[in-house]
DNA sequence: CTCCAGGAACTCC
DNA sequence: GGAGTTCATGGA
């Protein structure tokens, strides 16, 4: 815990608790929670609603302050801080990135996208949801996934969160392997998941009878082998295993290569550039470029 | 109508 | 070990 957050309280809006978080250095919530790495977050006003990590929270960003509702000092220390990255130098990271990469795109990409952060995200929802998004566009991506949710997930109670968005709605967690195995794979095929279920069905299987392992996947230490590991899942390639390693499983060097990121490499590099270049936080260099092509393009 | 989306498996040679 | 095809779905 960085020794800036020492000061945190929890405040009440009447039933509701929620902190107040000042950061250092650069921080783009907007960027962050809209760039392609996360599906559950939903923008109401000036507000980011969203479940993550089981939870239903609102955060929001005033200069240099975050505000997030629905959470105490406690969630704060334990779980947010983290997930949102913000125990986390990144004014260190783009730094070391500048410095073993000159390319100019990665220069202007770097200073337009500077404050985006790569968020700590549950393993199983990374993992399933990149899974999904195989040649697929992002807002059916959030549809499928938040219809199985809906489906399968369980529900949250949002009752004290009425004036932050979810005044006659209903949130659900994101489902357990073992609830989307029970479920079966033509229910899974009938929320419109496509030539996509069976490898649902697959990665849940595998979760539910130990084939993978999430801390002992978290424990190898050369990406090859990590990626490898979960490549053993039908439906899972070098690219979905890359966005999941980035985004679910603590890691940054996963370089993950899709159309758009294919895009910036042929448009702004040299032909036989290696994105291992960019070293041990390669991942970061990644989400840069690619919110940089996805706005530009 | 065709083309495409944060791809991967399968089928050829 | 590449190159081409197929896989559901929905929006442009």
């Amino acid at each position: 815990m960085s020794k800036f957050f020492e000061n945190i309280k929890t405040e009440y809006e009447g039933e509701l608790p929620f902190v107040r978080v000042r950061y250092e250095g650069a921080y783009n919530l907007d960027k962050t929670l809209d760039c392609g790495q996360c599906f559950r977050w939903e923008k109401v006003n000036d507000e980011w609603l969203g479940v993550a990590l089981g939870r239903l929270i609102s955060i929001k960003q005033i200069d240099n302050e975050l505000i997030i509702y629905n959470a105490t000092k406690e969630d704060f220390e334990n779980i947010w801080c983290h997930y949102f990255a913000l125990d986390e130098d990144y004014d260190k990271i783009d730094i070391e990135l500048l410095e073993n990469c000159q390319n100019p795109t990665f220069v202007q990409a770097l200073e337009q996208g500077k404050g985006i952060r790569i968020l700590h995200q549950d393993s199983w929802e990374a993992v399933c949801s990149f899974i999904i998004s195989q040649n697929n566009n992002i807002p059916r991506i959030k549809k499928i996934i938040d219809a199985l949710s809906f489906a399968l997930g369980k529900q949250i109670d949002a009752s004290a969160m009425e004036n932050h968005g979810a005044r006659g709605r209903e949130f659900y967690s994101f489902p357990t392997p073992d609830a989307i195995l029970s479920a079966g794979e033509d229910f899974i095929f009938s929320l419109k998941t496509g030539f996509r279920a069976k490898y649902i069905m697959d990665a849940s299987q595998k979760w539910c009878d130990g084939t993978i392992n999430e801390e002992e996947l978290k424990q190898i230490e050369t990406l090859d082998e990590a990626l490898a590991y979960l490549c053993r899942v039908k439906g899972i390639g070098l690219k979905v295993a890359s966005c999941a390693l980035l985004f679910g499983f603590e890691r940054y060097d996963p370089f993950p290569i899709d159309v758009w990121m294919k895009r910036v490499l042929d448009k702004y590099f040299e032909k036989d550039f290696n994105p291992s270049t960019f070293g041990k936080y390669a991942g970061i260099a990644q989400q840069y470029l690619f919110d940089f092509e996805r706005n530009n393009a």
